[in-house]
DNA sequence: CCGGTCCGGTTAGACGGTATCACCGAAGGG
DNA sequence: CCCTTCGGTGATACCGTCTAACCGGACCGG
């Protein structure tokens, strides 16, 4: 079996232990407080260790930061796998990417939230994103929809460098593009608590949204 | 005529020159830096002061940032009105807000990027989205599109508070809120750099979206 | 014109955050 | 059994917000 993160040696098992629960004390803070707040002072201090000790396993904040947000695009990843499993449509997939988002608000920030102007992700965080990508487009090739715009399609079609090689036509395109810009304008309109106050339920939207992307209607 | 902010005395002028000044430096550094990045002491730096001389004029970086926002709630709602000057449609609202929003992508961040988890905006901000909604059901009360969603529309007619008294039929209703939706998901992943290395042109997708929310397709 | 008040600016400093450094003790492997 | 390596410590530099005490000049009524 592949040497996964269980320790080979105690001092390794400790050292990933310790590293988990520094994550997840970031993970609360960034709850608690969103991104901007985390402070590594503080997880020491809730940990009982003293401040520097935790550069022994985080370059800094940032690296940190980094790593949660890899987390993201894993779990992310991870969930999209899993309602798209053998050959499901764009619907699961609509409902599973919801139920992620609302289980964990700042989880989804962390992926789609407001960018650091000189930030740039690491390759392995493009590489999940393009992996969820291809899900959603496998997705995208087994649904069928009402809507085509002749425009948007001719264009994908010449521009498809981002579908790599999967074999999807310009009307999967589409599919994938708008399921993707559709399902996040509402969802993180209202994570942002954009839609409170306003009295309608966003779950009802979303469905509506993520019907007209399903369902060929007349 | 009304007490603009034009100095009555030479003292409230120097005072609003000063906040216009120190707003400005503020828009400068998240434009580069991002909001988190915003500095009260560099500021006062570049402005040849000294750190606390601000705190004559904002009560702290929160009110800073808060008066920021308000101000980006104002620009939104001063171009959105422009574009629906005399009974205009939804077609160019959606490229006035694309204009808008790709002029200073951090001014639209601070209206609809991610929220800290305990900041609740000031009630003037409120009243003004609440204008900027208003505006936008009169445009999408002119407006014909094809789609329709039975459910959504009997939802939205049982919830309609954010509606307030405006004479909009359910149908507008719909059409408003997926405007809002689906323009802000394109917007937001285009402006987060999600499309970046993609290779096709995200005004083609804005504009298919826009399309199909203001014309009666087939 | 003059005196008092208000206002805008200063320096000093408390406080908390990131991050580096030198040092120490103990666990672990040869 | 020794020695290396690793995790943890306190001290420290630096930068940020924000408060406090203080000062000088602009503004205002008389």
């Amino acid at each position: 079996m592949v040497a996964g993160k269980e320790g080979r040696t105690p001092r390794e098992r400790y050292r990933s232990q310790v590293r988990a629960e520094i994550k997840e004390r970031a993970r609360e803070q960034i709850a608690a407080s969103g991104a901007p707040g985390l402070s590594l002072n503080a997880i020491a201090k809730q940990m009982g260790m003293s401040g520097p000790a935790l550069y022994r396993y985080f370059a800094g904040r940032d690296d940190l930061i980094t790593e949660l947000i890899r987390d993201a695009y894993r779990s992310l990843a991870d969930a999209v796998r899993a309602a798209a499993a053998p050959g499901a449509d764009l619907a699961g997939l609509g409902r599973a990417l919801r139920a992620w988002a609302l289980d964990d608000p700042q989880r989804y920030f962390l992926v789609y939230g407001t960018p650091v102007p000189g930030y740039h992700a690491p390759d392995d965080v493009t590489t999940i994103a393009r992996e969820i990508m291809a899900t959603l487009l496998d997705a995208a090739r087994l649904t069928e929809d009402h809507a085509d715009s002749p425009g948007l399609e001719a264009h994908l079609a010449q521009h498809r460098q981002w579908a790599g090689d999967h074999p999807a036509d310009p009307a999967a395109l589409r599919r994938a593009l708008s399921f993707w810009t559709r399902l996040h304008g509402v969802l993180s309109l209202e994570l942002a608590g954009h839609f409170t106050g306003m009295g309608f339920d966003p779950a009802v939207l979303y469905g509506a949204e993520l019907d007209r992307l399903t369902h060929a209607v007349p």
